[in-house]
DNA sequence: TTAACTGCAACTATCGTGGTTGCAGTTAAA
DNA sequence: TTTAACTGCAACCACGATAGTTGCAGTTAA
């Protein structure tokens, strides 16, 4: 349980792009290859993405993704919760004895200090949108075309 | 990978027992026993708390743990980062196509964000103490034998 | 000398993850 | 109406991390 799993950076990845693309729509064979990963893993999680309302997914012939809402209402913790399960600090795997007077309380304590702590990271999430990262890519492509000029 | 081990919760549980002995050590056997988990499970988190400065360990028979500073100068983040490795948000799992604009682009824009929300959670981890957390252990403890009178 | 400890290596079972294959269902285009 | 390009989904594999356990060597006090 090294951290989390890479989900949230596959999602954001596949949302950025999407919204890199506009209106538009990408298949799960496009955003795979830039992920240099496979169709049915982006599809798993793009799965999820819409289950949250943030794509959109057509089937058949010429179908494919989309953002379901502007890049702008979106932010990372959008994507964060809607791929990632489980708490970022795990707690006790048993319950402590009840025997010790630590162990029958450190389990509630923890849990606010731990929730709190997960909160704020998912208060800094919540600050960056997809529009905010795709700006960002947009610059930096430019800047690297003006010094090859 | 839903979240990271439960070595910050027994090492937290660990400390505060340790706090709550004063000046006193205890065994791992009775960590163990408090933890319901077992004793070199026990001995290894604390190992790395003792690596960080956090404890010390003594040897050979009447042998055990007790802390290395006062209980205020230990906080959640230190016991978190003593034993817990790797990222809390993970990135990806290859390196994206670099032919795609948003591909070589994200990850460092990504790394920047992941820092950023993974230093917001350790910053709250940072300002509870073990001597706060064992306070409120007490003053629990002395509540629910107020309520038992 | 013995008993109570730590320290450490080795091993197991389990679980989540990323990755893959195969196939059914859907849709647009030829 | 056939075909090709998609999504959706279940099943499976390999891998790595974790919690837990056993066994034993080393250390120290009684």
């Amino acid at each position: 349980m090294a951290g989390l799993s890479s989900r949230s950076a596959v999602a954001i990845h596949a949302l950025t792009m999407l919204a890199y693309r506009g209106g538009g729509s990408l298949t799960s064979a496009e955003i795979a290859d830039s992920l240099a990963s496979n169709p049915v893993l982006v599809r798993r999680i793009l799965g999820r993405l819409r289950d949250a309302g943030l794509v959109r997914s057509v089937e058949g012939r010429n179908g494919g993704w989309s953002l379901a809402r502007a890049p702008r209402g979106i932010t990372l913790l959008d994507a964060y919760a809607a791929v990632e399960e489980g708490r970022v600090l795990s707690r006790h795997a048993h319950p402590p004895s009840d025997a010790c007077e630590v162990g029958r309380n450190i389990c509630d304590l923890l849990e606010v200090e731990f929730q709190d702590a997960e909160r704020a990271m998912e208060k800094r999430l919540g600050r960056t949108t997809v529009a905010g990262l795709l700006r960002r890519v947009l610059d930096t492509e430019r800047e690297l075309a003006a010094a090859d000029r």
